[in-house]
DNA sequence: GCTCCGACTGAACACGTGTTTAGCATTAAA
DNA sequence: TTTAATGCTAAACACGTGTTCAGTCGGAGC
């Protein structure tokens, strides 16, 4: 057997031909052209993982596995005030892997949403953190807040990316950078002021609906 | 596009069937499943519009000229106060546009491009409108602001869709009513009270970026 | 009557896809 | 050396796609 490239394994390197062209072009990305990167015959891959929804899921386990790595190694870097979007700009390290969860987040695949789910846990603690260190407002539902921090973010951030593709999509930093460029004041502005004078919209909103939903951690997983 | 396929063209047939299955399906659904929802051959599809990227194009059209109208007529119906996004539960009367919508912003095509262009341009208005009533607080830079809060509500919605489909894609009304469900009150309680208690993070990036982009009608940094 | 023309179709074409098959080449075991 | 197994490939297969082509149908104008 010859292992044509460094230490890895064949179907490691075809794993990771796959995670790259998957994160650049989507998951339409065709077997032969994964093949043509790893330098092997598209057989040969179907051969390895069985057939080609076979070899996403690989994708999935191995992107997901890196993620919860990289979780660790950076568990506190935000650990008060930075953007939860600094943490991408930092890291060019990670532009595959946060490619292949922005196409994961877009086409709606588990990788996406066991990826929000980790950043909504993180988010959770975080506010905690912040509300306890009285650096941010505390919440009449902090489950709810985190995720629809969460969600806002990625989800803006998403929505500029689609509508104005970057040259290289590769470049994840700079691509973060540029949205930061245009929106991190009104999103701080928003942050720190608010954007309503009156207390009114919100107000009336509590007077409609009258259950505070006390319980701390209690995702309901409503639909 | 109302009509009950009684008096149209079948040209006019072909395009409102694949306005609906590009809705449903996406982009990629095949000339063949258009031609089965019109009752048509595919042959004559492609005849009377040339081919199917023409076909898309058409559509396209379509769809941004009912928005333009559909705009025209509740010019004013946000006047104040309304988050944006009551304006889509509202009219159910919408949903295969809106869907339309949603596809092509998730697609990155034009029609997503220019829609979000429009509800920027609305937006605007209707916040240097709030401003001026003292509902809203001024922003620094109210173009990124006007930007940055249609980007934010429509790319958390998609997110939250893409990653939680419904049951009925065409129900928009009780989809975005069901987003409205987890996400409004924390989205309120951002826009009315914040979310930081200091404006360390504010005051900070305002310094680190000194120019205030043309018209700031908001105060300084202080302090 | 006739021709002409456009709407329309069934069948095919060209192509790209994921996958299968048969077999080659090399290595390890017997 | 023989045998088996493994990594690997070229070629083909089955299928879905957008599109083309030859031709039918039906109505309007002569």
């Amino acid at each position: 057997m010859r292992s044509a490239s460094a230490d890895q394994t064949t179907r490691e390197r075809i794993r990771d031909a796959a995670v790259l062209r998957f994160a650049r072009d989507g998951f339409g990305a065709s077997v032969r052209s994964i093949a043509t990167d790893a330098g092997v015959s598209p057989a040969l891959v179907i051969h390895h993982f069985g057939s080609k929804d076979e070899l996403h899921a690989e994708c999935d386990e191995a992107v997901l596995a890196e993620i919860r790595s990289a979780k660790n190694d950076t568990i506190d870097e935000l650990a008060s005030g930075q953007s939860i979007l600094h943490r991408f700009a930092a890291a060019d390290e990670y532009a595959p892997m946060l490619g292949y969860v922005l196409r994961s987040l877009q086409d709606g695949g588990p990788v996406g949403r066991t990826f929000i789910e980790q950043m909504v846990e993180d988010a959770v603690g975080y506010t905690k953190h912040g509300v306890e260190a009285g650096l941010v407002k505390p919440s009449r539902d902090e489950a709810a807040r985190a995720r629809y921090l969460v969600l806002s973010a990625l989800g803006t951030l998403m929505l500029e990316i689609t509508l104005d593709p970057p040259e290289d999509p590769s470049d994840i930093s700079g691509l973060v950078r540029g949205f930061l460029a245009t929106s991190y004041l009104p999103m701080i502005e928003l942050y720190t002021e608010g954007f309503f004078t009156t207390r009114r919209m919100l107000d009336e909103y509590l007077l409609y609906v009258p259950d505070p939903p006390q319980d701390a951690a209690g995702e309901p997983a409503s639909e």
